[in-house]
DNA sequence: CTTACCATGTAAGGCGTTACATGATTCA
DNA sequence: TGAATCATGTAACGCCTTACATGGTAAG
């Protein structure tokens, strides 16, 4: 039952690149990871403490006049943590789209609500491609510099790609509902 | 708080177009959701005895022999609840992609390790494209019956779609990594 | 005769969100 | 001066998986 959470390994991994408040995690979770991972400060925080009671990482105070700013750094033991986990075999990958949920239900629904569905869902989808294409942009600036950034950009392909595929169903299924007889 | 979990919208979903059984209500999870959503026995029979106190579902018991079968029906009240949720804004739609977890952070691991989660990834995926492709057939049989069986398709192609973005993805990410100079 | 499948259920415990609590700084 | 953002953290609680427990049936 141990070790199905992740959150460890995904603070280490940010860490590995460079040091971090636990605010900064935050927001990388939110747009670097987004696409593909979410965490909040709820479970960031007390992760963060654990890492540190297990010298996985180390923290230094600086915080500016009265604002607390606490950074951390990995270990040369969390980086071996890290390295050890990325080897192990992926165990899970899932997606919970509660509009396809409503969808595959849509049979009990109006017409008019589902619609509504899929044009929130493709709402959404546009801007988070922008935000990729956005990414995307700014990442092949920056290729051939640093070898992890290859691996940043597949990343943000890979939402590019599932993002766009999303966008044209989007448009056929809005026609096949459409098309069909009131009811 | 409340009103996170959709368990039990998704059996009131399933059994308005058919009574099942506890077990059917899993396999239809396995097969037909799987694309975007899962659930456990764990899950589904707690949710189950609580949706019959709530007068949402009947059972019956249809025991073979000595065999255990307990089928369930949805009640109007159930259906009426389902209806309303249906009307509901979705709240959340989520991938954890624990794969592209490990190549956001290849950086870390080797190339050989990484490439493994990679070959991983698209035979799992193949594997459930074809299954997609299986399903998607039966379905264009008996398109016209009933007008579920819209809704059942077009998330069936949902899946196709993307899960064909994916392999393309895949194919064009492994080069990028092989062609990488080794580290 | 053994494996796979059919079938139902409970208990423990992990996980992680949501809500709460607090306060500084920056910008319009 | 008010809103947005920066910044850290805790507590309660809901949710669900994993593991356990049990046993029948069908097919090879």
């Amino acid at each position: 039952m141990a070790n199905t959470k992740k959150i460890d390994y995904v603070i280490l991994g940010l860490l590995s690149h460079e040091t971090l408040s636990g605010y900064d995690i935050k927001q990388r979770m939110d747009s670097a990871l987004s696409m593909f991972w979410g965490a909040s400060y709820g479970s960031i925080y007390p992760t963060l403490s654990l890492l540190l009671q297990q010298e996985m990482i180390t923290s230094e105070n600086v915080s500016h006049n009265k604002r607390d700013k606490i950074i951390y750094t990995i270990t040369n033991k969390g980086r071996e943590q890290l390295k050890e986990w990325l080897k192990l075999p992926v165990q899970k990958d899932e997606i919970r789209y509660e509009t396809l949920l409503k969808l595959f239900f849509a049979g009990d629904n109006t017409k008019e609500s589902t619609m509504k569905h899929m044009e929130d869902f493709e709402k959404k989808i546009e801007n988070e491609l922008k935000k990729l294409q956005f990414f995307a942009q700014n990442l092949e600036h920056v290729q051939e510099q640093e070898e992890a950034h290859l691996y940043y950009l597949l990343t943000v392909e890979f939402g590019i790609q599932t993002y766009k595929g999303y966008l044209k169903w989007c448009k056929s299924a809005k026609d096949k509902i459409m098309k069909r007889e009131s009811y």
